[in-house]
RNA sequence: GCCCGGAUGGGGUAGCGGCUAUCCUCUGGGACUGUGGAUCCCAGGAGGCGGGUUCGAAUCCCGCUCCGGGCCCCA
């Protein structure tokens, strides 16, 4: 009986990894140009954690378990929560605002669909001790940029959640029972709790209104003869975005069903997704008090990792590889060969197999290898090596010292 | 937790009650003892699991498992 894979769990074969290192790199270069620096908690932490961000409701979805110590562990589901626990415990020291970001596999036990997986990777960042517009517009830009640099087609929804709060303020505590209801856009739910709560009319029908209001700029206009709330730094956000040419909705139907939030939110929706269209999530927040810190402005964002994968589409491309093909008796030669050449830094396959030279360069024309460097005694007797291009069969006699200067500028020349 | 679809060699498939389970690809070898891609030949490898119906099941029925898509959820 052969052993599958657990569900909703992947394998990723040398081709898919291959682009999936080609997003991290992109997205690395990015997030450093912008003065981020990389950092890593563990994949487990204590259940609570979680909980203390979340609400115990999402126990449901994490994997949870019991150490031999009994202590209580979660896999993390998430990464914006061990990243602020970490900079509570031991970084909250360093002059602010402090950049961070991280890349790491992710958990949730959850049922798996297209884009969705039980073990997935988040890539984001957090700017750390700032209550500015400005926090805001720089991580919006970062992502913006990092989805860009994968050329695939996305849309920026920018929200506030401080304009719908505003509004709801006269509910006190049961506000953020109806930010829940309006985040999961539950409209009937929001109606039946408008009613049993006895909401006035006025502010049911003006929560309706700033609900549908999505577009540009001029959406704010009406937002503010609907609620009284200061735009000042939401209008001084969208120009600094407008300049630097980065398009937008304003949607001020984003809400957060979760209290840690502050001020600004944002979300990048895929076209060609299935229903699991977010591939990014991010927002103002202050989470450092539920932890045990000081309040402490934040601002970040997560990239869902996978899903962007799937939708990049560019093929990377391959360094060119190098096969020495040997006869019988000449291995100790092509190692020595190959050894020399990998110094180089060039990538060389030698063979393993102990096949004939015929199969030798079959295997290299499998692989798409660029060039065969021939060794058997002819060579060697003469002190030279053949150096055959597989490309156009073309085949070169070049001086054994000279193999590895010969090789390293055809290899520039081709790229 | 709910709904729909599916499961045949490593990958892609055909058969849909009855010969040794089809074809492509793949992998290894050979034709061809110092030169790849082509061709030919040989070899390898398969009906998720359990039960039922039947003289006989990959095929029909039931259960389970797993996979895919959607709902819920999405920190």
């Amino acid at each position: 009986m052969k052993i599958e894979r657990p569900r909703g769990t992947r394998d990723f074969l040398p081709e898919e990894m291959e682009k999936r290192r080609e997003v991290e790199k992109r997205f690395r270069e990015i997030v450093e140009s912008f003065g981020y620096r990389e950092v890593a908690t563990p994949t487990f932490e204590y259940s609570e954690l979680f909980k203390r961000k979340s609400g115990e409701g999402i126990v449901e979805e994490m994997y949870i378990f019991q150490d031999k110590s009994k202590r209580e562990i979660a896999l993390r589901p998430e990464l914006t929560a061990p990243v602020i626990r970490m900079f509570v415990n031991e970084y909250s020291r360093p002059p602010k605002p402090i950049r961070v970001y991280y890349f790491g596999n992710c958990f949730r036990y959850e049922r798996p669909q297209k884009a969705r997986y039980r073990e997935f990777w988040q890539f984001g960042v957090e700017l750390i001790g700032s209550a500015s517009y400005l926090a805001d517009a720089e991580v919006i830009i970062l992502a913006y940029n990092m989805l860009k640099s994968l050329k695939i087609d996305f849309e920026l929804n920018i929200g506030h959640v401080g304009i719908l709060r505003k509004l709801l303020s006269p509910l006190g505590e049961r506000a953020s029972k109806a930010m829940r209801l309006i985040d999961k856009e539950d409209k009937k739910g929001l109606m039946q709790f408008f009613a049993e709560q006895n909401v006035g009319r006025d502010i049911e029908e003006k929560v309706y209104r700033i609900m549908e209001l999505k577009g540009g700029k001029e959406v704010i206009k009406e937002a503010k003869e609907i609620v009284e709330f200061d735009f000042n730094d939401l209008e001084r956000l969208l120009s600094l975005l407008e300049s630097l040419s980065v398009d937008y909705i304003l949607n001020l139907g984003i809400a957060r069903g979760l209290d840690y939030y502050t001020g600004t939110v944002f979300e990048f929706y895929a076209k060609d997704l299935g229903a699991q269209r977010q591939i990014c999530g991010g927002g103002s927040y202050e989470l450092a008090q539920l932890f045990g810190g000081e309040r402490t402005p934040a601002t970040g964002f997560a990239i869902g990792f996978d899903r962007v994968c799937e939708l990049f589409s560019e093929v990377p491309k391959k360094s060119p590889v190098i096969v020495v093909v040997n006869f019988p008796g000449f291995e100790n030669f092509a190692f020595k060969v190959a050894s020399k050449l990998r110094s180089k830094g060039l990538k060389v396959v030698v063979d393993v197999m102990e096949r004939s030279l015929k199969r030798q360069l079959s295997y290299a024309n499998d692989i798409k290898a660029s060039y065969a460097i021939l060794i058997g005694e002819e060579e060697v007797s003469r002190g030279e090596f053949k150096v055959k291009d597989l490309a156009t069969g073309k085949q070169f006699d070049v001086r054994a010292e000279d193999i590895t200067t010969f090789l390293s500028e055809l290899m520039r020349e081709g790229e």
